[in-house]
Order: structure tokens, then sequence, then C-alpha cells
DNA sequence: ACCTGAACACCGTTCAAGT
DNA sequence: ACCTGAACACCGTTCAAGT
């Protein structure tokens, strides 16, 4: 896809999309820890194969979490146009939190792997720049407070999503109860208190991810060097 | 300690404690995945005593965290006596948030273990516990929204720790702002939106933690059976 | 009654041998 | 060029043998 890339013989992209999809599927039916000999052969390949398409399991996460932040990206932007700016932020929210939902052990894997990859805080830029734009619309339209920024909202909703829909078998009431939570803290209110120290930027993230650089993995590798 | 336990030998007694401190100290040095190896050695046993002391290396997690609980509330039921009610209710919130930031790993674990130990479950009734009242007197003196429980704000301190804790080491003002922020949650105000669903109570928790038997579990575990 | 460390089962990852 | 599966390193856990 991207310019850079190679041209893959066919059997190869073949293998590597069948890859993607016994993954994902065998994620988000038992969750992560599924094994990588169980993965290959759902796609019928050998277990070297998977290693050569992702150097490690992480990077096979990875890659089927920045596909599902490219689609956010996306849905994102089509409610650029929305007419009331302040329902388009929260329905943005509303989606993510929505899909987070059908495959939970996906999106778990970026509460830790969050930065360790490349490709990840490339499509983590993608997500802060859509979200920051819906959110600059929003306050414009006086929907919401002015003193918070794109990454503040990333991180509460990144909290209802990881907290919230843990009991979202039991009580499918509990996201949404929990958006409103965040709608509460994040509305535009003259009696509001001011916010301690400042909005967090995409450049802060960067820096975590540097001076984090062995953080708890995903899963549990053999290599820890 | 409790009533139902039997006298250990004292050299047995002794090596609990000895095991107890080594993981604790390891675990905040390096994070979750130390190796009982490790462990075992630094508390000068061999690797078949701690399995005798500690089912297993989850529960050896699960004890730690429930030391770490029950300080917590202890540190709760001293602001009950507090004179301003809302006050004391955040006080024990950025209590709670702060020594997260110290351990954070051990912090972590509760996110996915947080049911799975009969031993958390019932410390963690206990922090619900003091929770409950401080959030109610918190309600009475008209600083609280009424249309919350001691579960929402514990999920929304959550959401917090896990989420604003990964940058504290980058601007320790993180999670203050975000405590801020669940402060314009909770709040008290006329003006509020009605939140969908109802306060999630302790019950719901139980169900949860019976409803996912197999959920993932916070380190990848050999027999999976 | 408790301790020990060799042995086991199960992971992720590598690599020599194939096509 | 790419694929394969046996082999490897590294975990958590068990258990026969000791004291």
């Amino acid at each position: 896809m991207t310019p850079g890339e190679r041209a893959l013989r066919a059997d190869a992209e073949r293998n590597h999309q069948r890859l993607l999809d016994a993954a994902e599927a065998l994620f988000s039916e038992r969750g992560l820890d599924v094994g990588v000999a169980e993965i290959a052969e759902r796609a019928g390949v050998g277990r070297g194969t998977l290693f050569r398409n992702f150097p490690s399991k992480e990077d096979l996460i990875a890659a089927i979490v920045v596909e599902r932040m490219g689609e956010a990206v996306e849905r994102g932007r089509t409610l650029l146009d929305a007419s009331d700016p302040g329902e388009a932020l929260f329905d943005f929210l509303a989606q993510i939190a929505g899909r987070q939902q059908l495959d939970r052990a996906l999106f778990d894997a970026v509460a830790d792997t969050w930065l360790a990859n490349d490709e990840i805080r490339a499509a983590d830029a993608g997500v802060v720049g859509v979200l920051g734009k819906l959110l600059a619309r929003a306050q414009e339209a006086g929907a919401v407070r002015q003193d918070i920024g794109a990454m503040d909202v990333l991180m509460l909703l990144k909290g209802v999503c990881e907290t919230a829909s843990a009991f979202a078998h039991i009580d499918p009431q509990v996201v949404p109860r929990h958006l409103d939570l965040l709608r509460a803290a994040v509305r535009a209110d003259p009696a509001a208190q001011p916010l301690r120290g400042r909005a967090p930027t995409l450049e802060d993230v960067e820096r975590v991810a540097v001076k984090q650089p062995n953080a708890a993995p995903v899963v549990s590798s053999a290599s820890t060097a």
C-alpha cells in the first residue's frame, strides 16, 4: 500500500492477509493470549511464516490495532461536517467506545503498547488529529470548555473504555453512563473550577515513548535481553 | 492473623514475610514480569517454597495488592471525621492516585485481576465501603451530585490512575489535572444532564467475576486448561 | 512440617533445510 | 523469495527427595 513497500509475491501477500484475519478472529474470540501456533494453524501457514511477516507477536497485534485506529479516523472525518459540533464530538467518542466493546482485547493492547510501536504512534497521531478538529469545533460552538485538549479527551475516553467496558456485559448502560460523566467533565460551564497543569500534547506522548522503552509488554515475551 | 489460620512454624512465617518483601521490592523496581526464580532468590528461599506459600504468582501479586487496599481503607476511615466532607472525598481519591504513581505495576494488576481472587474481592468491598461513606457525606454536604454511586467514582478513579499515570513521569501535573476533571464530572450542578443507566453496585462486580472466569490473566500462565 | 532444586509443560522465537 | 517445522530459550509450576 504505502509507496515505500516492495511488491510481495502473490502467495506471500495472501499469507499476510490470512494471518491478519486469523489473528483478528482468534483475538476477539478468546483474547490476546491465544498462542501463535494456533494463529498460524488457522491461517494455514507455518509458525515461521508468521514471524517472517510480523517480527513479533506484539507487532501482529499492533498491525490490527493500527487498522482499527485508521477506521476510527475515517469515521471521525465524516463527522467534521455534522451540523451540531458538540454532538459530533460525542458521537465520535461513543463510536470508539462502542467498537471497543466488540473486541475488548484489542483496545486493551493499546493501553500498554500504546507507544511502543512506531506505526501505532503514527496512527495515534491521526486519531489525535481528527479528535482535535472535532474538539475545536465543539469548543467554538460553546459546547465544551476551553481549557482542555485532545489528549485530555483521549485519556478520559481510554479510562471509560478500559474501566467501564469490563462491566458492559453485565449492564450495557455502564458505558453510556460513563460517557455522560465524561460529558459532564468537559462541558462548558462558567462555574467550573480551572484545571491544574496544562493540556498534554502529542509531543508529550512521544517523550513517554522514549522514556519508557522497557515498559511492561502486552504479552510476556521470552527474550528480555 | 485471621482466626481461621493455623499457626506456622517460625521459619515458615519468616519465609512468608521475606517473600512478600522481596516481591514488593522487585515488582516496584522492575514491574510485574520479574521471574519467580529471582524473587525466591532475593528472599533467600527455594522456588518450591514460594509456591508453597502462594499457589501461583498471581496469588503473590494479589497478596500485595490486598495489603495496599487495606492501607487505603485505613486512610479513608481517618478522613471520615474531616470537617469538609467534599474535600475529604477528594483527598481520599488523590491519596490513592498518589500511591498508584509510586508502584504503578501493582495497581495495573488490579485492572485485570480485579475480581479473579477472593481476597481481592473482599478487600475491594472494604474500599467501596469507606468510599461509599465518604461519598454519602459529600453528597449530603451538597458537594457531589446525587445520581452517582461509589462504584461510579471508583471506576472514574481507576481511569485516572491507569491512563494519566502513564504520563506522570513526564508531567507530574497530569494526575492532579485529571483529578480536577473527575471533580468536574461528579460535582453537584443543577444544570447537569441526568446520567443514563443506574449506579453500578458491588453485586454487579461479583457478577462480572462469575461471568468472566477465564479473563486475560495478569501474567500469561502456562496451564490454561 | 517444611524446604529444595531438578524436571516438566508451555509459551514465543529462531534457523537450517527445503521448494 | 518464500515456506516449514524441529530446536531453542525462557517462563511458571510440580514433585520426589531431603532435613
